[in-house]
DNA sequence: TCAATTTAGTAAGTTTAACTGACTACAAAA
DNA sequence: TTTTGTAGTCAGTTAAACTTACTAAATTGA
């Protein structure tokens, strides 16, 4: 490592990729017609079961409190992306499940995401950008 | 690439690695007594320059409106880390400057995040390590 | 087996960090 | 000198988290 006071943090680029995701997604979800979604209920599209998830779970997942899963749910509930449906096994419990609207985003999230991605393989070439995965990969272990 | 269903997003890699690091630096802060600073100060510790920094240009590179770093500058102020000077060039403007209590906290920061990055150093080792923050770098250009 | 504890989720109210629109004071340009 | 632009504030709003207190059902264990 390089003396520190020249230093520019690797914080500094993660951050800087991660918000371009991000707002990438953001603005690609608005223009495609999805616009009563936000980053926020972005766990629940992407963690949500086939078979359903409890807010619980949903929440841990999040590392938010329930109640605020809850709310998010609760949103996405009035606007036909997901619903409730008993659990079979516990009669405290609800399990989430996405709506066939709840999917298709889900769906067009993924392609967004795809898309994004693949303009930057093509910034670093193929196998430099799977280097970086590879390397983040390690990192995250 | 591989087929988009099996892929895991470069995105939460990212994700996780910033969200580790600025739990760090929050959690360093507060054991060192640095209690009265959250994250969203860190654009002025990061950013105020030696001579002092307008408002306006803080809100600029953070991206944010000129009332909301006002604010953020304001709490800053009532706890000693900032305090404003006039601009002698322009008698609009204000210039914030770091008290010694709040460059000292910018030292600490420093520290703290050298520290943290230094362990991801051990964890990849010295050469990879310099590998990922290059690709990090062409990716942000 | 039934009382105590844990778990799923809700309710009410609070906090943080952003936002918008309308404003004042000063500066610069036509 | 009038108009337009810029620095910053004020008042009020919003989003997304939080805490404390609660109900109802499930699980545990003496």
């Amino acid at each position: 490592m390089e003396k520190k006071d020249e230093y520019i943090n690797t914080g500094a680029y993660l951050r800087i990729l991660s918000d371009e995701l991000r707002s990438n997604m953001e603005h690609q979800l608005k223009e495609t017609g999805f616009t009563d979604v936000s980053p926020s209920h972005g766990w629940i599209f992407h963690n949500t079961k086939e078979e359903g998830s409890r807010i619980t779970d949903l929440a841990a997942i999040a590392k938010i409190t329930k109640q605020s899963m809850s709310a998010l749910a609760a949103q996405l509930e009035k606007t036909g992306y997901v619903k409730k449906k008993m659990d079979p096994t516990d009669k405290r419990a609800w399990l989430l499940v996405l709506t066939p609207k709840g999917k298709k985003v889900k769906e067009v999230g993924h392609e967004i995401n795809y898309l994004f991605e693949k303009k930057w393989e093509q910034k670093l070439g193929k196998k430099d950008y799977s280097q970086l995965r590879q390397l983040l990969m390690r990192l995250c272990e």
